[in-house]
DNA sequence: TAGGCGATGGGTAACGTTCCCCACGGTGGG
DNA sequence: CCCACCGTGGGGAACGTTACCCATCGCCTA
């Protein structure tokens, strides 16, 4: 490999130089830290921006900080993760920390280890694992080396924050509604790719959909397609439950991308939405209330969640050790995919 | 802030010890590097995997390299960079460099420059810059800094490598599609929260669109709305394009994500696609193949767009200065959302 | 007036890794 | 037999920053 020959960055020492001052006073200058006066801070900040001083991320990581925040996402395809985001980037904007993000799925729990190690071995100073598949022990191991916080999964621990919805409510909201509509056969796609662990969401939203399906004597109906939430999974599962005899009347997806992916399977089928099936899905997205077909959906409110899972992590990193569970109440915005059955 | 009692980590001088080694014989088997006899590199091996050692990342910064590639997207809401980081994850993994994303986009120049500078401070080897908005200048600065290729602009360097898409051609099938079908009065929905660059896909888009309808006679149709590619702005410019009278036949939205908007202010005008109105997209993202009504797009296959700016990274990581421009040749997805215009 | 104290500024040793050197032993050719 | 050379391994400085600790100075109090 061929050194290339970048010019040599401005360091902490050439504003020491040009300010006359020691380094340990530009530090201290940086760090907002107490005895400094007021014209040794001036001078040195007129140094800084004569320079175009930047502060050397790698070799303040040498020190413990990196003024970072890494964010674990399973993968960027799914628009509700970008409300959170939002929600994060708008919380930590202004506070010095940056956002970096890994994708950990896709290819497995190897995959996802090896997204999470990255972030451990950047040192990043606080982590915000969005859906982690792994152990909780595993969590609990990575906690015990950086600020964590856990968004979406169904578990408690001392070691680190979790943020969720909840699921429970959020899935009983859309059976209920299926159901005061009229409809009896209601089918599920669910998402098996992570395993069945009850802390896993889409492991809830399945069990509460067949809970209530349980309560309202509709337990001979209960179908459930187990692929995942994508618009391959959605489509997948909406062929596998067409096929069946009598087939539904109404399918409950348990991520909007996986609805998507039904609705196309359906119109793909000659059948329409919601004339012979209604659907719904979850997450309201953004984008769904702004399709063509408007999907009934469960609003989790991702940005709050995001904004949230800043908060807690900032707190984290400023030495909080005690352990928070924020939980938000979702809420069913129905649309027009979803309508009573037709009379058979 | 307080100290977190983080265990220590093991570094390469506790596997030194442990292997009765020095430190930089335990370097060089990490580097692969000449002058290690068979048997160090089996013992040092050896002392890694019982200690479990992975290198500090940080430190290796501070030395030159840190293994890491730096990914700027304007945000992670169009599921068209998620095939680009696809194919650009497929191409490095392996290599033993990891990918990491920043937000560029959603508050202006500033929140660009702040995220560039983000990677640039992180040391990242090298840079994958997604649709920069940014001057030629600012981009070879950086350049100068740290290995960079550009995807999705039209320009070129000697400093940096450029990844695109034909966006005249690609442009031109749409409309020629349009009018192949019969329409002519054909719209044109494009983003302007760039500014108006010709370098820019979003001006060569538009720019290609009214050359080619100019070429077509049909000079005195040419209408186009200036919002952005986003669900919003597709809704947004759709219902400008709509009050016009007399109303366009078809729509050309610059990308899909506008398309989508598009559809839903057409819907909520009461009018049908391609009944009343056809739509195309740009793009191809999956998720428009999916969609209920299936988006007439164009394909520009991002994964292999971004394998192809992962390899060139790679190259450029290993020591290529020349300058090197990839583009691919769009096709045209004809679907369901166009359709001869009805006589009228 | 001496001693102490608070406020400010600086010297310097780390942090973990790499890489430039140099040392050492063995081998082959003159 | 001596010297040059090659293959291997190690010593140690350097990367840029921070934080511990010490020095200095001016002022207040006993």
């Amino acid at each position: 490999m061929v050194t290339r020959d970048r010019q040599r960055r401005v360091t902490i020492t050439d504003v020491a130089k040009h300010a006359q001052v020691s380094t340990t006073a530009v530090s201290k200058v940086l760090q907002n830290a107490y005895g400094v006066s007021e014209a040794m801070r001036a001078k040195v900040r007129a140094a800084i921006d004569e320079l175009g001083y930047r502060p050397h991320n790698a070799a303040r990581a040498m020190r413990g900080r990196t003024f970072t925040i890494g964010v674990l996402l399973p993968h960027i395809r799914n628009p509700f993760f970008a409300d959170i985001l939002d929600g994060l980037t708008e919380e930590i904007s202004g506070s010095g920390y940056q956002a970096i993000m890994v994708q950990s799925g896709g290819r497995g729990p190897a995959a996802e280890r090896r997204a999470s190690d990255a972030l451990v071995d950047r040192q990043v100073d606080g982590i915000l694992w969005v859906a982690p598949l792994c152990s909780k022990s595993q969590l609990e191991k990575m906690a015990g080396d950086t600020p964590l916080v856990v968004l979406g999964r169904h578990d408690r621990s001392a070691l680190y924050d979790c943020v969720l919805d909840d699921d429970e409510i959020g899935a009983a909201l859309v059976v209920e509604h299926l159901i005061a509509l009229g409809h009896r056969r209601i089918a599920h796609i669910t998402d098996d790719v992570g395993g069945r662990s009850s802390v896993l969401l889409q492991t809830v939203r399945a069990t509460t959909y067949e809970r209530v399906m349980t309560e309202h004597g509709l337990a001979e109906h209960i179908a459930v397609a187990a692929t995942s939430y994508t618009e391959e999974g959605g489509y997948e599962g909406t062929r596998e439950l067409l096929a069946r005899d009598p087939r539904p009347t109404a399918i409950f997806a348990g991520a909007d991308q996986a609805a998507f992916g039904a609705l196309a399977a359906i119109h793909e089928a000659g059948l329409t939405v919601p004339g012979d099936i209604s659907v719904a899905g979850y997450d309201n997205a953004r984008v769904v209330g702004f399709a063509h077909i408007a999907l009934t959906s469960v609003d989790q409110d991702g940005a709050l969640m995001g904004k949230t899972a800043g908060r807690l992590l900032l707190e984290r990193i400023g030495g909080r050790t005690s352990a928070v569970r924020f939980s938000v109440t979702p809420t069913l915005v129905p649309r027009r995919s979803t309508a009573p059955p037709k009379t058979p």
